[in-house]
DNA sequence: TATGAATGAGAATTCATTCAT
DNA sequence: TATGAATGAATTCTCATTCAT
């Protein structure tokens, strides 16, 4: 056989590196940075642990660069863009995005949104970690501002700042995603009817 | 000279053990279990590392005493108490209540929740500490269905299922409490009445 | 460069264990457990402390497997079975066993020895070393007692219940392994034959 | 009440360091040295471990004192002399002094046989404690010698050279002392006979 | 003289990281 | 590229010793 040219290399390395970014978010996720160990993400990753250096410097390049690596395929910035495109009122798209953010909490996005506030309460991050976590942050806040704007032009959301408004819908969101959001689970659509009557005019 | 009295000697012992409780409490808070280190608490308390295990066995059990002792004095359950028998109007009530909860953020109570909150999303946590947080939780619970069935009766509240309310009351305000406590300081009365929009009639 | 196929691995596996567990057999049988520091049994196998834990999960199971393996190989064992198809007499016997024991003072045997002398004069030993340490002194006795009994019936030794002359036999030889098997280096046959006549008619 | 004078002081803070020794006389020979706890003795005694540091100035003080001291009012010296005193035979004299040895397991002197063989087994033993147990050891031997040559011109003692037949007698006892002095409590008399034989004419 | 509060050195164990193969 | 052997820093817990009262 051929030996493999550089393209093919740089492939494979390619996805032995998301092979274990996978792994460590998942796993970050569950565990936060400190508490989780090397070892439990070679495993999750299929490989032993001595790899992981091969890709990575540390355990802090690890969370870094497969956080960086997550925000770019992120789910959530593809909803958030396939949402904005639809024909549908803006309390409709902010139930939607409230439902796919509680229920999602078994794929990457939620990870990376738990990930990001373990980092948020803890001392002694890494300033370029920080800097990222508040991009991420702002980001959804950009995205928000003119949905609510619309909706309050619009009659069905009520006539405060929108930032503020903005401000508690994502809070809530996130913070009941990182405490308990196995409770929603069940009659979610219902649960969140009610959660959102505290934005929406009658 | 005669050595302290028995007197004496109680009270050292008491404050000392205080005074190593109200620093765990903090520092659990901040850290959870896993990463607290006996070191840290004692730095908080001012005394020596060995001190910690003149008065306590582990720091499982510096953990447990702690917690006990903070729910005895609990600001908590005091407020609840006040509360009920206040002549005020049940959403007035819970408004009350939502304020004390964010507003504590440094004391006591808040790092209670959050303690709380850590276990239950921790593996390997000893049964009779899972015990306590379900006892904890059941309280706040039991003590809010009939404010909530109150308010229903005088119109205040929307007609759905208390339970089902009262969970998404509280579910929120843990999550809020253990995500973000500083955003909610800046106007809180607006954001909270905007928080309780959810609950309420117009 | 390759990895070290399985082959190589296994080796070096079992080669460093097996360092480890001679230094922790003459480590344990000069201290006790409680008094043997992992630290000691690394500097003795000329590793690290870390690599201690690398292969086995705490001291007390390097204990208990370095006792297993010990037993395993045990020359007493195999010096049992090569002393009972001898064709000498049955004083002769017990001659060469005496011998053997005391002069092996520097082999893993009496190593063993001392270390089941310490564990069962230990407090708090986990049960399943007790029971190792018992069925290593049942099976000394099951091996003498049909010697004794042949011993009888030829006249060479003295008309007793053989249990109690095997525990004399046995307590004693046992004894003065743990206490000062030194003592006995020098004209040790000489001394062999006058600790015998305890048992033998003449 | 007039206050104590010097003597009657003197006495009570004799009586306190005696209660003190007794107590680690008991305590040393059970854990020995190392594994000996300061608190343990002190409990033993019935006092603080304070208070041990005021008679004391460290562990290894309080050992060297308290086998001095138990040596000085030593029964088994006072077993001697009556001993030697005695109008009956060597043989009688040898088998009186195992039956004490081995069935005072639970008085001062076995526990200083207990704690003299720790030590002989122990590294970092300091000199002085060294030449304690030395000169302990050759008050026996100096003992049994007159015994041993006056049992062998009455014939009833084998034609061996008398240091070695003191030295396999002392060994073999030191090593079940501290070994098993269990197992020869029952049926002491009969087991004493048979291990005397090796000794005796027939 | 007496107490037990307080300190800190030392030992078991875990785990990120490096390295030989 | 891949493995897991090897190291050592960090953390929990114990206990001799000192000290304030």
């Amino acid at each position: 056989m051929a030996p493999l040219n550089e393209d093919q290399l740089e492939n494979i390395r390619n996805e032995r590196k998301i092979q274990i970014m996978r792994a460590a978010i998942k796993v970050f996720a569950t565990h936060g940075f400190k508490l989780t160990k090397i070892s439990l993400i070679a495993k999750e990753a299929g490989i032993s642990h001595g790899l992981v250096y091969h890709y990575f410097k540390s355990k802090e390049e690890v969370l870094y660069d497969s956080l960086e690596w997550a925000m770019e395929l992120n789910e959530t910035r593809k909803f958030l863009t396939e949402l904005s495109e639809m024909a549908i009122s803006p309390v409709e798209k902010l139930h939607k995005f409230t439902k796919f953010a509680l229920s999602s909490s078994l794929s990457t996005s939620s990870d990376i949104f738990r990930i990001i506030q373990h980092l948020e309460h803890t001392e002694g991050v890494p300033d370029h970690l920080l800097e990222f976590t508040k991009n991420v942050g702002m980001m959804y806040v950009e995205f928000f501002i003119p949905i609510f704007i619309e909706g309050q032009k619009a009659g069905e959301i009520i006539q405060e700042d929108p930032e503020v408004l903005v401000g508690i819908f994502l809070t809530i969101i996130s913070g009941v995603m990182a405490d308990d959001p196995g409770w929603w689970q069940e009659n979610m659509d219902h649960k969140i009817a009610i959660y959102l009557r505290m934005l929406t005019t009658r």
